[in-house]
DNA sequence: TTGCGGGCTGCATACGTATTCATTGTGGCT
DNA sequence: AGCCACAATGAATACGTATGCAGCCCGCAA
């Protein structure tokens, strides 16, 4: 069993390799019903396009290359949302005829030639490289080639990021809580430089404090990244000062997750006592108890969007940065103050 | 800027196009001082070799492609277990020099043409197929394809599958429960055909059950698939029968999670009244509190397994099932009777 | 009748690399 | 000196497709 061509298709289909090329590729040139025959028996022979042969002569691979951030030699717990994300643009891509080459990555400038200048892709959309947007930025404009990064999106600036807005993201979280009567809110997350976008979740949530005519507080303040320890951690050492407050907004959901464990840990009820918002909705949100309101970031929209801005981009077409709206997910984690 | 090609290099050089070729694919033909020679001059340039090219004139595209099985339409909960394995598989073919074409697929029986009749990759790995094993066995069959399936291995049945000893695991995870001096104990996990995999751990449980000269009682058995959804409703449904139990086996950690929820939820603790064992160790079972004591599929073992079978496969070596020893991760979530 | 345009099709070629085969130079051995 | 083995390189070609160009046929108008 050996490998068909379209040499052979079009021996077998009575016509050119040209003619059976020009079929498969439904182009107007050829004639309808010599068409649908090649197309049938290509079908009965089971006959597919080579894709390197195609790639080579039409230069274009019709592939997108996914590189998804790893720290060094860690198996770390992957973001649910990250995955979400991941499965949307896989999908998006799918929808329009791009294949999708999937690789875990630490930081390093060489990829860009590995997958673009080897033709292996066309672009480059980049997952988990939030806290390296100067990094990105300057390698984008060195190798002017197609690369997309999911994370803040900051006006103004050169590179083509996708990313969600942040700051509303908080303003609406704490805004609900306000409302609910809550006005010793706590923020558990990182605010350094190294977390661009928990930065801008934190200073929404200030905005809308102050709208309120409150004032962030340090002490309300503890430092976590997305993952359910570091959000049982901040969430002890909240605790451990003994401060007073009715409500916590998470800069993301596993953040949550931990914080809520540790809560129910000291016998405080959620949300009897403590109201909880997140932010990603990750799929298990729903299911856990109680489920959590958080904040969607949303990943199916997200992932058609960074898919057509990075098409875009690779035709030459202008790309502008994009801010995906996130909205309230209202479930059963706040109650009134 | 235009492309730089092996014939640039070569000039560049002052050696013929051959010599570039050798060189860069270190062949022991090309002196070793050319070859550096030629090896920097390429770096400097940033040339790497054309992926198409190469892949059409050596007819190797050092690809595989790893297909997911997604129900239609359904935006689920992506078990973070496949998650885990889906990334160890991309690490085990990076470090073997392949790259990782992602899909997310339907059931269908074109996805081996389209992958491999094309030349995109020289072989499939399929992930969460677990219940469609006699489907796959069919198509690897019949287009005798390079197919390498996550899921149950049965004894002296064609086609290759590499999967956790799943009855050891279920075995194991009972007997730990067993010592600790609980008799009545439950399983929460779908038994029917739909779920060989969750057949095998209730087996597992079964065989250690009657080792203690117990039986397992359909009574203390409701069914759940692996999401914390599931989980939840069968615990509720469990606890609904009135029925007495001091300890639950979970068919996955997902439905642990449930399960531990749903308890508590009643007023019930972990592990002081109840005791809970999970299977996967997924990365959040060591974050949640309690801790979960569950049994762990080694996933980076799993995915170099799986690499190294398909390698083995498309060189045409005879490759057998494999069976991945799971191993018991004893945390806080159970006690004694 | 001739000429002309439009609809299809075929011919020839190029994409960039890997590899077979031939060739060159070099040194060692008889 | 003559021969051979061996190391290193180059020339030429093939991988399978997409596409510019030329050609054919047919119908229609002049």
């Amino acid at each position: 069993m050996q490998k068909v061509t379209s040499l052979e298709i079009a021996e077998l289909a009575g016509v050119s390799q040209s003619t059976v090329s020009r079929a498969l590729r439904k182009s107007p040139l050829v004639n309808r019903e010599t068409r649908r025959r090649i197309q049938r028996i290509a079908r009965e022979h089971n006959y597919k396009v080579d894709s390197s042969a195609s790639s080579l002569r039409s230069q274009d691979s019709r592939t997108i290359a996914m590189l998804v951030h790893e720290e060094s030699g860690m198996d770390s717990d992957i973001n649910p949302f990250f995955v979400s994300i991941l499965a949307s643009i896989t999908r998006a891509a799918a929808a329009r005829n791009y294949d999708v080459l999937l690789s875990f990555q630490q930081l390093s400038k060489n990829w860009i030639a590995d997958y673009e200048n080897s033709n292996k892709a066309e672009g480059i959309i980049l997952l988990g490289y939030g806290g390296y947007t100067d990094y990105i930025r300057k390698i984008e404009l060195l190798d002017d080639a197609h690369v997309l990064t999911w994370g803040p999106v900051i006006e103004g600036q050169p590179g083509h990021f996708v990313g969600c807005d942040n700051r509303r993201g908080g303003y609406i979280a704490t805004r609900y809580l306000l409302e609910l009567g809550h006005t010793r809110i706590a923020y558990l997350g990182d605010i350094s430089d190294d977390c661009p976008e928990f930065q801008d979740r934190y200073s929404g949530y200030c905005t809308a404090l102050r709208k309120a005519g409150l004032r962030e507080d340090p002490v309300l303040q503890a430092s976590s990244l997305s993952s359910t320890h570091t959000g049982h951690l901040a969430a002890r050492q909240l605790l451990a000062r003994g401060e007073d407050f009715s409500a916590i907004f998470c800069c993301s959901d596993l953040t949550a997750l931990g914080a809520i464990n540790a809560l129910q840990q000291e016998g405080l009820s959620v949300p009897g006592e403590v109201s909880v918002v997140g932010f990603d909705n990750i799929p298990s949100a729903t299911h856990m108890s109680p489920a959590l309101t958080t904040v969607r970031q949303n990943t199916v929209k997200a992932g058609e969007v960074m898919v057509d801005s990075l098409l875009r981009l690779i035709r030459g077409d202008y790309v502008e940065s994009q801010l995906i709206q996130p909205e309230l997910m209202v479930r059963e984690s706040c109650g009134p103050s």
